[in-house]
DNA sequence: GGTAATGTTAGACT
DNA sequence: TAGTCTAACATTAC
């Protein structure tokens, strides 16, 4: 789930369910997610403390801490998510995969859920600890249309594809949105930068935008229908049933497309 | 049992 | 140097 808008949806998920609450206890029954400190240290730090503020940068959450120099870092992997209950809430199926859990003073909880282990969560003074996002792109939703272009300039020689995914280009698209994008913008995955046309790059920057800026205030289960995120599976073309689309290996993902409509 | 999964990274190769 | 490709990481769901 966590790309961009997804990550964004956690951010204000949790800005208004756990900030300023006091953190009475941690558990963390996968320690190892826990990166550069050891639980003893992460908790001793937290408990007695409140989340103070939050943001978002790519596919990162960063929390702020009162009266604590460190952040808390998320990241969410290909399974996060974030879940606040009630301490005493019934079990669900999802129990086995929280790998942190913050219980506040009210009698409720933050649990950071992860299926695969692929999430990891740091505690930081500078964010840019982190390889990632001391190299990470600049935000998509907040740049202009002229660094958009300079950004394709620089990487000429790239694939497309390639290029949306790489977070040292751009920050928090992933695959599936990158398939969206593309298939929006109506530009096949397989399109080396260098041959897009004026008007393609200003069509791919108008469509990265509106599908990213779309989908933060939505649910999956919101999103339009003519998207083609729901047709990942059976592979019907959103614009047109009886084109057929098709799911290849491009820049080391799988890529859904039409090659009917994406040239 | 095999395969694929919304991510990232290291290392090898062109 | 820039870009591509593969394997690896850990684990579940189909």
């Amino acid at each position: 789930m966590p790309e961009l808008p997804d990550v964004e949806c956690f951010k204000s998920y949790f800005q208004r369910t756990s900030l300023n609450k006091k953190i009475v206890k941690i558990e963390a029954p996968a320690k190892e997610l826990i990166k550069k400190c050891k639980f003893e240290d992460f908790q001793r730090k937290l408990v007695g403390k409140k989340f103070k503020r939050v943001w978002r940068r790519g596919k990162f959450m960063i929390v702020e801490i009162e009266g604590l120099p460190e952040k808390l870092i998320f990241h969410f992997g290909m399974t996060g998510d974030l879940k606040y209950r009630r301490k005493d809430a019934p079990r669900t199926g999802e129990d086995r995969f929280s790998r942190l859990i913050f219980r506040f003073e009210n009698g409720w909880e933050l649990r950071w859920i992860n299926i695969r282990k692929f999430g990891k969560v740091w505690l930081l003074k500078d964010p840019t600890e982190i390889p990632l996002i001391k190299k990470m792109g600049p935000e998509p939703l907040e740049f202009k249309k002229e660094e958009f272009l300079r950004l394709l300039k620089l990487h000429s020689q790239k694939n497309l594809k390639a290029f949306l995914l790489d977070q040292k280009d751009i920050a928090g698209i992933g695959n599936i949105y990158s398939d969206e994008i593309l298939f929006q913008a109506k530009i096949s995955p397989h399109r080396k930068i260098e041959s897009l046309s004026k008007k393609e790059k200003e069509i791919l920057f108008k469509k990265m935008r509106s599908v990213l800026k779309k989908a933060v205030p939505l649910l999956w289960t919101e999103f339009p229908k003519s998207w083609l995120i729901w047709h990942r599976e059976d592979k019907i073309c959103p614009q047109n049933k009886n084109h057929h689309l098709i799911r290849e290996i491009i820049a080391g993902r799988a890529a859904i497309w039409c090659p009917k409509c994406q040239k």
